[in-house]
DNA sequence: TATCTAAAAACGAACGTTCGTTCATATACA
DNA sequence: TGTATATGAACGAACGTTCGTTTTTAGATA
């Protein structure tokens, strides 16, 4: 295959038109499922959404299926909060804690779907494509943990690193889990600070029992 | 395909003919709508796990929808949680909530449906029946955060036991949907041990930072 | 206990609709 | 001009629901 070059395009995008209508599937896909789940989402509300008519997604996607790998491998929210996940900031242990959980939790509240598609994949799909997802996930949340060992600061040593990163993942997820079902009933206080108890929380396990000098 | 129930529901001849098959259209959909969500499930699926002619549902139920509130109100497995979370036992802080938290995963390890009831309320009914649920919920995890400042063992201050409690919920849940979603993954140990190792990280949060005890 | 009977429940074909997908055809682009 | 893309009607299957009918149930009568 020759690669088309093409370099006098006059038109900013470098994307081809097919490449383009290809991008606005799987935005209009994400947005649906993350609203409705993949069994309540139909094709043809896809194609209205992406501004295209029905049969033209099959120029793009074998199947339906097709549309959803495509978005939980390529448009997959997870990729805008890696980053928040792993900016480094903090001098200490409890510095680097706080405003790492700061972050996401800023960059996940403007991506509801991050949750759903999350959801989605581990209803309807039974985690599918969480191989995948994991693939990506794994080294820099392996290379986050490293960092968090290079920071002043104990860390207990009767409790493995990655479960300490794991109930870090966990902790902030059900944070974002109990507001979306329970945030209507019952009042926690302001996110941001219920988020920063929590942290608390978590941050007081992960320290030795009987302080080590450290004063926050 | 194969009807099975019984297994929740024996044949109790107490109940009219009416109210058993009902119970089994209920048993059938929870496992139907627990596995595949509910839009993945049709109608057809839960005339034929509970055995009944599809026509014969709209004897019991006017309509898909209100099978799914019956499960949701009738048969929630929260129901089967909520007395984990209650029963009495421990003498000391520490020992309750190793022993509320061991309870807890001991009653979800057995009934998967439970979590994948909640995802499907947040996901495809964007949380309608909380409220509902909620209602029931409230007041048992009142009294349970009161049973937990009675106890031997001090709380700290700065943090509103309200919070607490969601906080303990939330890594309890957490915990289930993180085995879920990187079970197959990553290790981490063995579920038990796992989940002490989680609620050490929760308890050490909740005392006073430097252990001394005074308080109530 | 045996018989009768109205209501409850079960049945499965059929309805109208919507589903995912295909197709022949038209248009745009390189 | 030839290939990629767009179109929307059409397809068969599956959907939730309805319907007329038959069978079962449970209480009243005897």
């Amino acid at each position: 295959m020759t690669i088309d070059q093409t370099a006098a395009t006059p038109n900013e995008p470098s994307l081809s038109k097919g490449e383009r209508t290809r991008k606005q599937i799987i935005g209009a896909a994400l947005e649906l499922f993350s609203d409705q789940g993949y069994h309540g989402t139909s094709m043809r509300q896809v194609a209205d959404l992406a501004g295209i008519a029905l049969g033209g997604i099959y120029n793009h996607f074998d199947n339906k299926e097709a549309i959803f790998t495509a978005v939980t491998l390529e448009s997959h929210p997870i990729h805008t909060l890696l980053p928040a996940l792993e900016a480094e900031s903090g001098d200490t242990l409890e510095e680097a804690i706080h405003q790492s959980a700061e972050r996401m939790y800023e960059t996940l509240s403007q991506r509801e779907d991050f949750l759903n598609l999350i959801l989605i994949e581990t209803l309807e799909f039974n985690g599918k494509h969480f191989p995948d997802i994991f693939a990506q996930i794994f080294p820099r949340a392996v290379s986050f943990s490293k960092r968090l060992t290079e920071k002043p600061g104990d860390l207990r040593e009767d409790i493995p690193l990655p479960v300490m990163v794991a109930t870090f993942i966990g902790m902030i997820f059900s944070f974002f889990l109990f507001q979306r079902l329970f945030g209507t009933q019952v009042d926690l206080g302001e996110p941001k600070s219920l988020l920063r108890q929590i942290m608390e929380i978590y941050l007081h396990g992960i320290q030795p029992q009987i302080g080590e000098g450290d004063r926050r």
